[in-house]
DNA sequence: ACTTACCTTAGGGGAGCCATAAAAAATCCC
DNA sequence: GGGATTTTTTATGGCTCCCCTAAGGTAAGT
């Protein structure tokens, strides 16, 4: 469940956008100040923040920046004239939307539930922002499962032969040193002969490409290593 | 500078804006359909894209889909209609963000200095993709794919004549003498000919050239060596 | 015109790299 | 512990690309 602050002044604007966040499972915390917001929004951990620009105290121009010098919290600016938008965008002072008075609440939540959605993809769990899944052309892996399906059909893959597809397939068209992928799949410091990439290149192949001599996906590059190819 | 790729199949449109970025610095180009759009979108590095709902071929929304399950490079949806937009919101496919046609230059530039802005910020310096990429008119070098495109076909390039063209190109309008070339691409204390040299130099010209008589590219500096014109 | 430097072309030898198969070792799994 | 599976090593054959050569043609400088 998402962590969502609204700051706003206006209570009975703050309470409709909270019921209608609400309905959508988030947990909303409202603060009426600019001040009590600020405070607030550097202190704690939300996922998001609205943030009305007319405020009493500190204004909306200011907590933004505020924010952004210490978090990448996203932030959805809210004002009553389309000019005061038009101004801050031109500033650049890091707010991930802008949206004008009235608007409907659910459009509000529906840009909330993108900017979570692209939030959770760029910054991610984890470091790896990437799918759980990479379909490219014909070939499909489910990382979670571990299982790899080659135009639907499905194809035994060993421990290190899926790592070192996933690997390359989550790079494609980039070219990788037999080196490169050894000490990418296997630990660092272990001492072993690179011509094992070569064999379990070879095993892959057998698996997903109709002709081995031919090879559609993992591509040799002469004199310089291996790529695969979108 | 960043690259900016925009699948738009209204030429006019598309030059309109591609102006409008040019004016910003930005480099960008532009693909007409939605496979070739695609294609380029999987297979080069783009800083952004901008991106047309209702295209001839594979619409939008199937080209943001793939493009997602690969790449988390921006993109920002264009669309006729409202109603469009807002039912693709809603299904949440992955867009960084959608404007409605008609809408003004500077609003779209706006937007897309926004969410480079964010971008940046979010995924971080950017480093990965930065010199990654040499275009110079019409001659395009992936450097980690180590392709090379002249007027966006593809040429295949033999090891040495990748790394012999890539360090002319990346150091345009030098002149170099055989034997630094030599000294450069192959190893210091090998003992070669630099006639090899000449032999990579009319190689590549093969390749890059429409009139290797009269080369475009790779000049030769008579009684000095070789040069990349810009 | 003569010289000098460069381009083009073709081919062969050789080095290095890669694919493949098969054996050996390690690991996993009852 | 023993068989099956996976991983690594080793060996070999083949193939690509590179490098050199050499000779005739072309362009530039004097």
């Amino acid at each position: 469940m998402s962590r969502i602050l609204i700051i706003e002044d206006e209570v009975t604007i703050a309470e409709l956008e909270r019921d209608y966040l609400e309905l959508s499972d988030f947990e909303v915390t409202i603060e009426n100040t600019g001040d009590g917001g600020l405070d607030r929004a550097l202190k704690e951990e939300f996922d998001l923040i609205i943030l009305d620009l007319m405020l009493p105290g500190v204004d909306g121009f200011e907590i933004c920046k505020q924010i952004r010098q210490i978090k990448n919290t996203p932030i959805i600016m809210v004002s009553a004239k389309k000019e005061d938008i038009d101004k801050i965008r031109g500033l650049g002072i890091g707010a991930d939307d802008y949206i004008t008075k009235p608007f409907s609440p659910s459009e509000l939540v529906a840009r909330v539930k993108a900017h979570l959605a692209r939030y959770k993809r760029l910054v991610g769990s984890g470091a790896e922002h990437k799918n759980e899944w990479i379909e490219i052309r014909g070939i499909k892996i489910d990382k979670t499962a571990r299982r790899v399906y080659v135009n639907g059909e499905e194809k035994n893959f060993t421990t290190k032969e899926f790592d070192l597809l996933t690997f390359l397939a989550e790079n494609p068209n980039r070219v990788f040193t037999k080196d490169e992928l050894f000490r990418e799949i296997w630990d660092m410091d272990s001492i072993g002969d690179i011509a094992t990439v070569t064999v379990h290149i070879k095993k892959i192949r057998e698996k997903i490409e109709v002709d081995t001599a031919n090879p559609q996906y993992i591509e040799t590059i002469w004199g310089v290593g291996y790529r695969f190819k979108v």
